[in-house]
DNA sequence: TATCCGATATAGTTAAAATCTATCAATCAC
DNA sequence: GTGATTGATAGATTTTAACTATATCGGATA
């Protein structure tokens, strides 16, 4: 078997079906840009690594061979997914159309992103989201090792390697059943939650992590012996009368529109936010993209949810 | 815009994909058998041409860009279509798959081909036939032009650039109705003919021009007044009385069946046969493979056709 | 028949591209 | 810190693609 596996290359399969359209070496090269000596070569090398004769040359013209008759359909088939890729390509390197895989947090994305991708993709129309719900150690070590391209994070990391930039302060809404004794009022005082049990989600969200923190500084405790998987569990145990609970006040402003049974509230005298941030690999070739993008993201989120949370200031580069 | 129409190239694109698939360039370097600062300074060359990202590098390793991880796709369907454009090559180096352009003469193909072509089929199955039906002057002609590959033909051409074959000599038989007053005999004298007319087909038929040195040699003539259209037409016209004819033995041997409506014959020591070649031009690189086809056929013919015609001597190259 | 035109092939040279070896600089695991 | 591993860089070399000039052949034309 003289056939090496040696693949042919474009550029020989390009002038390949120029010359078997004109069928004509001199007319095909001038066509090409080339020269004609050229142009005989490279069919020639083509032909002696297919191991096969493509064309029938004599001084009076040049025929397409019955084999090169079959050939030319494959070389336009790879002809055509070359000019695919190239025009991907093309609408790629011109910022159109690229798809990022967007991590987000259960705990935020569903009462999120519904308010702003609409207006992002309007100013924006070739981005697009892939978007992936996991917690945010998930999502920092997805992002790290690729899984992400971008992640909204609760984290303001310190590795060197990732680039943050702050997004927004979202409030954490107090919440009790409607017929609870602090029930009616826009403020409660934190005296009335000190030694309380406060209900919250697993362990494994972040949430719950941030939830601890507030009641450490209320003196309140995180009733461990109930805990809900989803915030809509969580929110069905306190309508439920379980207990109380923080929700996140995007969730409250997505969700919540029915005031019968929960009463929604704030602590006196103390501001109760997580932060928000967009974080991206500082390696990654879009970052300016992405930079751009956060500032998108603040800018929709003031329009939108202006009254839900508080927009963080743009941080220089 | 800065994107150039350079086209990647084959090589270039099955380094990305390497790469992609192992995310490591001096592993990928090596399976592809290269150096790793070539396969490098090659990604590079090919993100600089198509002007955008495929990779992020780290000391830590490396990741599929967004854009990367979309032209990925791509990538691979411009390889799929490279492989089978190369194992299509290979098969046909190989001989195998290969379909030639066969013309055969209407007053040929319909009653010789169905005989041997299974057989042909057999012995060599890689050979296909696309087989047209045209005049032995166009067949000649569309031989030159490409059109054709192989052509069956009575012609012994001269032209240097035409290499033929003899195949083998089909007697013409003659025939007349059933109710005739020749009928009944096997042999009929040439003087019994002398002076009739005989009927034929148009003369757009080369047939025509045998039947009419025929006639010359017998001293009869071509009644031009009614001509067939095609064979079944001339036989229906000699059933019908309208007079007599010649007609091809491979014809008389395929579709005659019926013997009491006509009455088949010879002429009485005067053998009257059609020569019948194999063609091709001496430009094509299939030549060595037409020889063969000629020599298998003369011999498939031997086999299944020894009633009806004599196969003539191989010739020597 | 001689000649010219148009076709592809060949020779020889040059410019560009691909590849190699050797080495560097950053990072990670221990 | 130390050694192993990663991709990047420098410089030399080989290979390839391209050009110009010319040869050769076949067919049309005078």
């Amino acid at each position: 078997m003289l056939n090496n596996n040696k693949l042919p290359s474009v550029k020989q399969l390009r002038y390949f079906v120029t010359v078997a359209q004109h069928l004509n070496f001199r007319r095909a090269a001038q066509i090409l840009g080339i020269s004609q000596p050229t142009l005989t070569s490279q069919i020639s090398t083509l032909e002696t690594t297919l191991g096969l004769t493509l064309f029938e040359r004599s001084r009076s013209g040049t025929l397409l061979s019955a084999q090169g008759k079959t050939l030319l359909d494959y070389a336009e088939e790879v002809l055509k997914s070359v000019m695919e890729f190239s025009e991907m390509s093309q609408a790629l390197s011109e910022g159109e159309k690229t798809t990022y895989r967007l991590g987000v947090p259960p705990t935020l994305g569903p009462y999120l992103l519904p308010h702003i991708l609409p207006d992002i993709h309007k100013s924006r129309p070739g981005l697009k989201f892939y978007v992936r719900e996991a917690a945010p150690k998930q999502l920092q070590q997805g992002l790290m090792s690729g899984e992400y391209d971008l992640i909204l994070s609760p984290l303001s990391s310190k590795d060197s390697q990732i680039q943050v930039q702050p997004l927004f302060l979202e409030p954490l809404k107090f919440v009790i059943s409607a017929d609870h004794p602090l029930a009616g009022e826009a403020f409660v005082s934190p005296n009335a939650i000190r030694g309380e049990k406060v209900l919250t989600l697993e362990d494994r969200h972040h949430f719950h992590y941030q939830v601890q923190d507030v009641c450490a500084r209320l003196g309140a405790v995180i009733d461990r012996d109930y805990e809900g998987t989803s915030l809509d569990t969580l929110r069905q145990m306190v309508v439920m009368g379980m207990g109380m609970a923080f929700l996140p006040g995007l969730y409250v402003h997505s969700e919540l529109h029915d005031p019968e049974a929960l009463h929604v509230c704030e602590i006196l005298d103390m501001p109760i936010v997580r932060q928000h941030m967009l974080a991206w690999r500082n390696t990654s070739p879009s970052r300016s993209v992405f930079r751009e993008l956060a500032t998108l993201m603040r800018s929709v989120i003031h329009n939108r949810l202006a009254t839900a949370v508080s927009v963080s200031d743009i941080q220089p580069l």
